[in-house]
DNA sequence: CTTTCGACCGAAATACGGTATTGGTCGAAA
DNA sequence: TTTCGACCAATACCGTATTTCGGTCGAAAG
């Protein structure tokens, strides 16, 4: 039954959110979701595999989020905008519900080291898409299109540590407006 | 008498290069300087002593280094060029060198944390300089010179961490151009 | 007076052994 | 098809005994 599969992922999300993937036993998820250890095993294979479906999941929802913004946007340079912004606040978002996560991640980086992969892929597709766009347009002028997108990609990347860490008085959007307003511009005169 | 100390910085240096802050005893450091333990805390007060001075050397040296690649160029994104091209090499070599340290990162990272800072902000400052020079003799163009200098900061230590990773096959003069790149000139259609 | 050293200290790391948890399996029953 | 209690092997955990290590001290050598 898919109510009872779904009733696992929900509940197992909120204790991974909250203990973290390692202090969250399949006794507690299975406590919460009102059944025997046993009968999880019936709908999963194994812990991982729950909270592999929890990532999916999630990271399903941050795509479409980022795409709505992508579409929401018009020309080319702020559709680049709505995408960083979008994934920075969301980010901002993860690292305060998520913080037992950030604590543990050097230990289970087996995992999380695919989905920061896909992600990574995902983000360079998008991008990449985004300034071939700009460049049909006539928005953008650049020559390499897989250069400049992985130079935006580690750019952006750079804004994200102070999220895990520094925590106070961060605006990421303000920051990543900053890092776009050079990239779009450079600092040459013209 | 200072020939003993600067012998016990050198050893000190090896040792910690090779075996990392942690691992390495004074009873080591004692022994590969050919004296007593206690001998070698007539000429420091402590292990953390040691190690400070062994790290204020280096980036003495390093600092050096950087000011003799910037004063060697001539144009002002010559000299950023040659900045952040020389700062990438030195840090590729030091890594190779300080494999463990780059390990016990987050360990000791009380001593490593107030060191990122100093170079942080002297990078900041040096970058300021050079973007100032560049306005001034009307090379570049931006209004905020501190926002500015922060994100070539940040796009710069993005370059950083597949020195630490991936390692192999990874050119980091050629990254750092490309995203000179794309800073100097920006993406727009001009 | 400078320099070296062996002996020593307390705190912290480590080793260890026994116990409790935990991820996962199985077969029976509903 | 679904649920569950009983069970297993591996590992986490915990208290303790032991070692290691950073650092001190006083004596002695030069």
């Amino acid at each position: 039954m898919d109510i009872k599969k779904n009733k696992i992922i929900e509940v197992a999300e909120q204790l991974f959110a909250q203990f973290g993937f390692f202090k969250t036993t399949m006794e507690d998820i299975a406590k919460k979701a009102h059944m025997a250890k046993s009968s999880v095993y019936y709908y999963f294979k194994s812990k991982e595999d729950i909270f592999a479906e929890v990532i999916r999941q999630d990271t399903f929802l941050f795509q479409q989020k980022l795409e709505i913004a992508v579409a929401a946007a018009d020309t080319p340079e702020a559709k680049i905008r709505a995408y960083v912004t979008t994934r920075m606040t969301h980010l901002q978002d993860l690292s305060k519900f998520y913080l037992t996560l950030t604590d543990e991640y050097l230990d289970h980086y087996f995992f999380v080291e695919e989905v920061r992969k896909n992600f990574y892929e995902y983000e360079n597709r998008v991008l990449k898409n985004l300034l071939l766009d700009g460049q049909e347009q006539k928005y953008f002028d650049v020559d390499d299109i897989t250069v400049i997108s992985r130079m935006i990609s580690i750019a952006i990347k750079g804004l994200e540590y102070p999220l895990f860490v520094d925590k106070n008085g961060y605006d990421p959007v303000q920051e990543s407006n900053d890092m776009l307003d050079v990239i779009f511009k450079g600092i040459e005169k013209r």
